[in-house]
DNA sequence: ACCACTACATAGTAACACAAAGTAGAAAGA
DNA sequence: TCTTTCTACTTTGTGTTACTATGTAGTGGT
C-alpha cells in the first residue's frame, strides 16, 4: 500500500502506544513490528520523533538497557497518563471508524 | 467526541469525497451534511481549505448557482480524477483499518 | 435598524509523518 | 586489518493537513 502518510496522522502514534503496551520494547524494535504488521515503509526517523513526543508529554518511562548484538538500547514502558492516551486514542478510533462505516453505507447523508 | 483534529488527517478529505460523490454540493451544505453525521465541530474555515485543494488537484468541477436564500452556491461534482482519488481513499482506509484491528486482537505483534 | 441564517474566502498556526543524513556498537568474512 | 552488515539511536528540515480567526456579503424576519 503506497502513500498512507496523511491517513497514518495521529493513527500512527496509537499504534506505537499499542505497541508499548504489550511489552517493554525500545525504537529499532517498534520499526520492526511495524513493517511486520503491514506498514512496510515506516523507517527509524518516523518512529524516534514518535517516540521522543511520547516521552516529552510524559506517557512513557525509559529504561536504558545494553544489547550484546550492538550499541544499548532504550525501552519504553507505558506509565498511567500513557495508558489513557492509549485508551483514548481508540475512543477516537471507535468512534471515526464507525462514522466512516456509516458514512459509506448510507446514501442518505 | 473531542479533538479528534489529528485523526481526522487525511480522512475528512475522503469524507468529502465521499459527500461529493453521492450528489452535488457546496461547501456549507457539506459542513452541515459531516456536522449531521457526527464530526460536530468541523467549521466552514476547514471544509473550505478541503474543497479548494480539490479544486487545485483537479478532482472535482464546479458549477455557479444562484440561491433564493443567500448568495450564490458554488456546487461540486466528482470528475474522474475524483472517483479515482475516493477509490483510492477507501482502499487505504480500508488496509489501515484491517492493520489496527489486527494490531488490537492480536497480542503476539 | 438589528439580528439570524446562509454562504464563501483567506491568512496564519500547530501538529504530524517522513526524508535525509549522521553517529556508533558488534559480529562476520575476506 | 579492512570492509560490510546489522543493530540502534539522533537530529534537522520539509510538506501536508485540520483548524483558528476573521472578514465579506446576500436574504428575510422582527
Amino acid at each position: 500500500m503506497e502513500n498512507l502518510t496523511e491517513i497514518l496522522k495521529g493513527i500512527l502514534e496509537g499504534c506505537v502506544l499499542e505497541i508499548i503496551s504489550r511489552e517493554e520494547t525500545y525504537g529499532y524494535e517498534i520499526v520492526k513490528k511495524l513493517n511486520a504488521l503491514g506498514f512496510e515503509d515506516i523507517v527509524e526517523g518516523t518512529v524516534y520523533t514518535i517516540v521522543f513526543r511520547l516521552e516529552k508529554n510524559k506517557l512513557v518511562d525509559i529504561q536504558k538497557k545494553s544489547s550484546e548484538i550492538g550499541p544499548p538500547r532504550k525501552f519504553y514502558s507505558l506509565n498511567e497518563a500513557g495508558q489513557k492516551e492509549l485508551s483514548a486514542f481508540w475512543s477516537k478510533w471507535d468512534f471515526v471508524s464507525s462514522k466512516l462505516t456509516e458514512l459509506r453505507r448510507n446514501s442518505h447523508v
